[in-house]
DNA sequence: TCGCCTGGTGATAACGATGTCAGAGTAAAG
DNA sequence: CTTTACTCTGACATCGTTATCACCAGGCGA
């Protein structure tokens, strides 16, 4: 910015005006410094700009989600995106993994880089480490789990109220030997689906003893060979609810090994590319990554702005999708 | 950092040379800056100390790919983010919405943050523009596809030749009347694809005039329309070579709405997850994204570590997977 | 005893920007 | 002609950290 300055002959503060269009710079002037910024191809530095900004902002947003590659957080953080590039605003999105080290380690280096606010999926079992941070003011918004042991902003779907509709569906289809695959227990929402699952036969009044849980599956892997085992049992299930993604592909691979995809009723947990071209077609749970990441960015910049109301928690509906899978018949 | 010097009774030199674990302190001055460190809470600003260290590292690395949405960007962002993560480097990942005027505003937005090093995808018709920043020594590393107008390290997939494999196949199945769906010819992979598509169906001594390309299509309606409307021709194509997948599960509507998913050939560029699940499962060109990702941020890395070699350019091999769509005989 | 290391430590400048403030110039009002 | 007000401008301190350098104390060889 000083070679801008002398080169355009002006005060660096002037230069500073000019960048972040500031009042009172004559227009002469103002030409000027652009000129010698385009000849120097200047880039003002943005990190030290907030250093000294009386706002101390970075333009910088983090974000936490499962894992970058999955279509679950990459819709999640391209909302995200969209709503901070609105603002100037850059997404330093990491991968959380479901490991609780990493967590940890995750948001050290969020806060080290000074971020406006965080939007973090969590596995810890307590998020309570997080106090001294939310009382120091930095925006953080819980998405997809809810957090314990600190309030903040919460953005979640509903997803024991989702696991309901599901497990009615089954029901009213006359399925009572209804498998519920889960993924590992520590995960907040899987606690959730499974409760929603276990409600929905409790209010029908099911004698759960028909009914197979399984929970702690979290690879397509070992959901393949758990439906096939179960689908090797004498009496085996007529249905079954997926309670995620992974577990569903997996529980459509076993299926298939057995022949058995278009006798066994299957409601999976989270919408995917192609359910619908399947045979038969998928039916599921969708959950709104992009509305969760909507309104988990419109909270965190509504802090920002200094929104000072209570801590709100956003419910996502979900909705079932049905497509064919799930509407087979009990023989 | 000056008030954990202030409770620890030290100077913030010694402060930042526990922090930094330098040497020369002594054991017991460390253990009251730590203490110090953990009572307050503190977390050293890492952008405050970019602006003073002598490499004015940021630790941040700057990540253009097509769509933090779609699968390919998805799986490239995390293939780059394990290599990061392993040196403590975060990642600033961005969707270029394959715009031009975008394009340009996210380099300069990550310009601006002073990334370490920038690993790009890009869709402008010439690159010249970002000389200056590779002459003044910042790591550009090209991904996905080659740049125009300027030298720097590049990662690509075989896209002519993967191309050239998938037309060779359905040659040699017999298929003369092949249509090829390519997206925007303005897109650099793009133009590859078609080109091995035509190369190969010169090696083979092909007339062309019954073959069909089309280009321009960039999204799954434009893909549906446009195949259906090759399938009501009076002599439509028996095998259709898709490249992209977008246009591939365009394409699979298409040729369901006319209940031809048996009786045509069908090849995409590109794999997708249930692939092998379809009916007929899809045959397909697969990239290899983790594997651009980590050469990529390999690149970055080499040459923020001082690598002063010549520029390389990486290609990184595509392979045929046979499932049973592009095995089906012209009738 | 004297000098010379060497390990441990802190005062201070500096990185590149912005906030504060004061000053110069000019136009309008009295 | 003076006063007031307002526009335009730059000097300088400052943000939180690291680089430089000076300093002190203690050990050791001459």
């Amino acid at each position: 910015m000083k070679q801008v300055a002398a080169l355009a002959g002006v005060g660096i503060k002037t230069v500073s005006r000019v960048i972040n269009n500031e009042n009172n710079v004559s227009g002469a002037t103002r030409a000027r410094v652009d000129a010698a910024i385009q000849q120097l191809n200047f880039h003002p530095d943005i990190n030290a700009g907030s250093l000294r900004r009386a706002d101390r902002r970075t333009l910088t947003l983090g974000l936490i989600v499962g894992n970058v590659a999955n279509p679950f957080s990459g819709s999640v953080n391209r909302a995200v995106e969209d709503r901070a590039a609105e603002r100037g605003i850059a997404v330093l999105a990491v991968s959380l993994d479901d490991d609780a080290l990493r967590e940890k380690a995750l948001v050290g280096a969020l806060l080290r880089r000074r971020v406006d606010a965080l939007i973090l999926t969590t596995v810890t079992n307590n998020q309570a480490y997080l106090m001294p941070e939310i009382a120091h003011g930095t925006p953080f918004v819980f998405v997809d789990r809810e957090p314990v042991g600190v309030e903040a902003d919460v953005v979640v779907s509903d997803n024991a109220h989702g696991a309901s509709i599901a497990t009615e569906h089954l029901l009213s289809r006359g399925h009572r030997r209804i498998a519920f695959i889960g993924d590992r227990s520590d995960i907040q929402t899987s606690r959730e689906r499974r409760r929603g699952f276990f409600e929905a036969l409790g209010r029908a009044g099911v004698v759960t003893d028909e009914v197979i849980a399984i929970d702690g599956i979290d690879d397509e892997e070992a959901a393949r060979s758990t439906v096939t085992a179960l689908l090797d049992l004498a009496n085996p299930p007529t249905a079954i609810f997926s309670g995620q993604n992974l577990i569903t592909v997996g529980t459509l691979r076993a299926l298939r090994d057995r022949n058995r995809h278009r006798s066994t009723a299957l409601i999976g947990f989270d919408d995917f590319l192609l359910a619908d071209l399947l045979d038969p077609a998928v039916t599921v749970i969708a959950q709104d990554p992009s509305a969760i990441g909507h309104v988990a960015a419109d909270r965190a910049f509504a802090r920002l702005d200094g929104d000072p109301g209570p801590f709100v928690t956003t419910v996502i509906p979900t909705r079932l999708i049905v497509r064919g899978s799930g509407e087979i018949l009990p023989e």
